[in-house]
DNA sequence: CGCTAGATTGACTGGTCAGTCAGCCGAACG
DNA sequence: CGTTCGGCTGACTGACCAGTCAATCTAGCG
């Protein structure tokens, strides 16, 4: 079937442009070398996209979306606010773990470049980062978390620690293992909460 | 004095550079830009620098030197963590607070885009990253912070989420007060520490 | 088999800019 | 007043590369 041949090459194309961002950065990346990666012309990129910059943003807006889906979803069925956010973490985490060509692209190209792609998708991180507030907010409400840290802080921070913790792993060239993702996951939840669970016994028996 | 004269146009270029790098970001910014920001032909760019990179390097050595020799001196002077740790986020923050356009550079062109400038700059971003992971170590052996959490990690998250703390600052556009300003450099540490310290009182009583 | 439409090709163009260079200006000095 | 030398000028060059386009190919259809 011809449309699926040509949907295969599309894919291709977007694929090999994964691996030359990865590997080139998104401003170093000609568009010859994706099209060389995809083994295609270089006229059939321009068949399939308009520009080099609208791979960037389907390749990003792509994966988001299941990211903000995985925190809806989380937020939905958990219970404690600490399972929902080391669900969020998990899936970042696994997110890496599964294909860290993509993550890094996402991360060093849109999300930690906020003056050039990062502006674009903005609205987009920004959905990410609320939905975190919101967990922090309902648990607060709950008396689950202190509320003494405003829910969009708490939020940048975790955001940022889980950012960083990645951008580690994507430059410090630390080869990871299998129990170094899970650990993580723990840690950070961890980490965080601590700060921001209020110390119950303590303060009861202190109060 | 003629070289008088001379080090005021340098450092004219590099201000200017700093106003056009915050403004257009690295890559939009054209050297013709900045000589006509500092008022200036676009030769003697070229005069005083070998090229549009460099100019970039100078101001974030010139910067991020500071910051180590805070955190050093936050380290050897101060006795709790953190007051050690209130230090180092308190001179970031007072850093952008001064000369916000300065350190957007830094954290969008050199601290964030480690693929880029970043990678020639690691070893020194490292250090500020390994000085914190000693406060945290060095805290731990003293039974101030609890010790299941690396200092390496740590470090980490601390640093992340102060660096997302800013980027919030420079992208969002939040019109930041005085008080946002202090009260960010505490709630920072508090909202870390708080799952860096033992929960002496609660564990001691329940164990 | 001839025809059409979409897939595929890669040479070419136009615009952009970092960095160069040949020479001008003005202060200090003899 | 002439000379020198570093500061200073801005037009120019060479390289690079995103995006275009006219031409070729191929699959399927009547």
């Amino acid at each position: 079937m011809a449309n699926g041949r040509a949907t295969e090459k599309r894919r291709a194309i977007l694929d090999a442009a994964i691996r030359v961002f990865a590997r080139q950065g998104f401003h170093a990346a000609r568009v010859s070398d994706i099209a060389r990666e995809a083994g295609v012309a270089y006229g059939l990129v321009y068949h399939y996209f308009d520009s080099k910059e609208q791979m960037l943003n389907e390749l990003f807006s792509e994966r988001w979306s299941l990211l903000l889906d995985a925190i809806r979803q989380a937020d939905a069925e958990l219970d404690s606010p600490r399972d929902k956010l080391e669900a969020a973490a998990g899936f970042i985490i696994e997110s890496y773990r599964h294909d860290p060509e993509l993550m890094k692209v996402i991360i060093v190209e849109v999300t930690r470049a906020a003056n050039t792609f990062g502006r674009t998708h903005l609205p987009e991180i920004r959905q990410a980062y609320d939905q975190i507030a919101k967990i922090v907010g309902d648990a607060q409400e709950a008396g689950e978390f202190r509320d003494d840290v405003s829910a969009d802080f708490a939020a940048m921070l975790f955001y940022g620690a889980i950012e960083q913790l990645l951008t580690g792993w994507i430059f410090e060239v630390v080869p990871e293992s299998d129990e170094d993702y899970e650990r993580a996951k723990g840690l950070v939840v961890e980490t965080i909460c601590g700060g921001l669970e209020p110390r119950a016994a303590a303060e009861q028996l202190a109060g």
